[in-house]
DNA sequence: CGTTGCACTTACGACGTTGTAAGGTGGTGC
DNA sequence: GCACCACCTTACAACGTCGTAAGTGCAACG
């Protein structure tokens, strides 16, 4: 039904590839047939077939982003700022939910689904360092987050640890001496939780303050749920504690939640720090101390890179690189400085 | 690079279409045929390439999305919503971002950007009901949400006015009298905020209280902030209330945070109850009342009648259907029964 | 041993677009 | 009035896939 390059021509009375040149823009038509070509289109309302650009040009002008899950805030909003910095390339974004699941993310790497992009990328939660090699594939990919390192393609991060230490030093330097991290994952020495666990005791550490293992708190997954869960056994527990560092807002969230239920103030008897700086924590009662990470730019480095390496034929990047983006502490009422 | 059709062909020393009728199981295939072409596949990591099928089917296996933003917490999990029903019906999901513009839900309408999708479900949030007949696009199209009605497409909405109506009601059995309303739109005769503020209306009719225009308080937009600033104005007023009505959960929220902190309890000084059941209101403290309004059978009917759109061939419906889902008011502590 | 029928395979073209290279048209200068 | 050039337009092919229709070979049967 709807109207090709070979109807309007008919209609101006000029060929099929005068018309492509009209639509494209080639600056060798002249104005009188330009004008006529134009006004079939306009009748018609031809719009150009992208299918059949895509198949000529072989680029289809979509990039995958292959996330855990959009529900969780952190993952929604960097969804919309890949989704803005892509419009600024003319690109237009295909998401793809994983669940955290290692099998699917790696169902998701070869599926036929992600054929159709020009490249993609991919913010793996399922899989791990051991999988690295998996990541070698033959079209353009971006990897966020800290669940691998080295593989043989671009990459950006945050900067767990340092970012985590700066909030672990940001409630010392408050006069917090026993504070409780909530959100560890034992098992893992690579991953978001390792690293920021890393900034914790480092800062920890440099500060002469001992760790305690009974204020370290694992959790499954990072949701509110968990921090509350988390909060909870951690009240339970018995152990003293003035503060706590939720591994992500999400936690800390739910953690504070169940402190002020125990008749807990925050931050008078309890601190509360997260990391994320997703837009709630500023609503949260009390708002919450956070670290942004970075997100913004995050999504921009990795747009760049990815139509960087769109542009560049070459196959695979010789030259894998690896970009951490600024963090900052963002200072609200659950930890006053 | 990537291997076709072809060089799969010429590798096991068979017909292209052969390579095709394996790939697309066609039965006629001999078993020895079958397992040279199929070893041939692998060994060239073969994948078909969507863009020709697309070309050659007149189908993508693509669908639009198009959205206010996706950082508001709603239609995040719509979206996730919608991913996941599509990828039910093997379809893959494009989001376009309007913020909410006039201009730009119009520009998405006509975009190239959607063109390679088989059908958009447009999620309007700056048209208006003049804008109705511009929906007569040559795309299937399902709208959802309230700003239009009676519109040339498939139409799937939330029962704004029976939901905000059953929410007063609740309020008013728990004794409340003093009912604010925080989000109207006065300008406006459709969209949701009218039609939850007729549902507001009706429930104190009914109830025979009479309804005090100082206690229905406008906003803009619909964030946190709005919430927020709208309690405050409230409270500055002199007005005296002993509930709030947010009119998403967002705005519920926002309040919740400015009435907390000017002294208020919540729910014994004041109830609050939103509209959305977004995750976050179960975890908030104290945690949000609302009414779920089926924002998951939204994106399922959605998704399907869209699904059934693409498949008839028929251009427009010739009898554009509108569906409403069963909404449930989600009783928690901000505002006991 | 030829014919028929069936199971399997193939050649061909078209989907709508654009790059290439060749073709046409008008105008300018002598 | 002719040649030439610059500008504009065209025909053709190809991107990779799959539907159609036309083959091919083999087995069974007469």
């Amino acid at each position: 039904m709807a109207a090709t390059l070979h109807d309007v021509a008919q209609l101006a009375g000029v060929s099929i590839k005068t018309v492509s040149n009209v639509v494209n823009d080639y600056p060798h038509v002249r104005p009188a047939t330009r004008e006529r070509v134009q006004a079939a289109i306009d009748q018609l309302g031809y719009r150009p077939n992208l299918s059949a650009r895509s198949l000529r040009s072989g680029r289809s002008g979509v990039i995958g982003l292959v996330l855990p899950e959009l529900s969780l805030s952190y993952f929604a909003e960097l969804a919309d700022a890949v989704i803005t910095q892509a419009e600024s390339h003319g690109l237009v974004v295909i998401i793809e939910r994983t669940g955290a699941d290692r099998d699917r993310e790696l169902a998701v790497l070869t599926s036929p689904r992600m054929r159709m992009t020009d490249g993609v990328i991919f913010s793996p939660l399922g899989m791990g360092q051991d999988d690295a090699g998996l990541l070698a594939v033959d079209f353009p990919l971006v990897l966020l987050g800290e669940r691998i390192f080295g593989g043989p393609v671009d990459h950006v991060t945050m900067r767990n640890i340092e970012a985590a230490r700066a909030a672990t030093e940001f409630l010392l330097a408050a006069g917090r001496r026993r504070i409780a991290l909530i959100g560890a994952h034992p098992d893992e020495s690579l991953g978001s939780a390792a690293l920021r666990l890393k900034g914790y005791e480092e800062a920890l550490t440099a500060a002469g303050v001992s760790l305690d293992p009974a204020l370290v708190r694992p959790t499954t997954l990072w949701h509110r749920s968990n921090g509350a869960e988390a909060a909870r056994a951690l009240i339970e527990s018995g152990a003293a504690f003035d503060a706590v560092f939720g591994l992500n807002d999400a936690l800390a969230l739910g953690a504070m939640r169940v402190l002020q239920e125990s008749g807990r103030r925050i931050p008078e008897d309890v601190a509360v720090i997260g990391f994320d700086n997703i837009e709630e924590a500023q609503y949260a009662v009390p708002s919450l101390t956070t670290v942004d990470p970075g997100r913004e730019q995050i999504a921009q480095r990795a747009v760049d890179l990815l139509v960087q390496r769109i542009g560049s034929d070459s196959s695979r990047p010789a030259d894998p690189s690896h970009e951490t983006v600024a963090f900052q502490v963002m200072i609200r009422e659950s930890a006053p400085a």
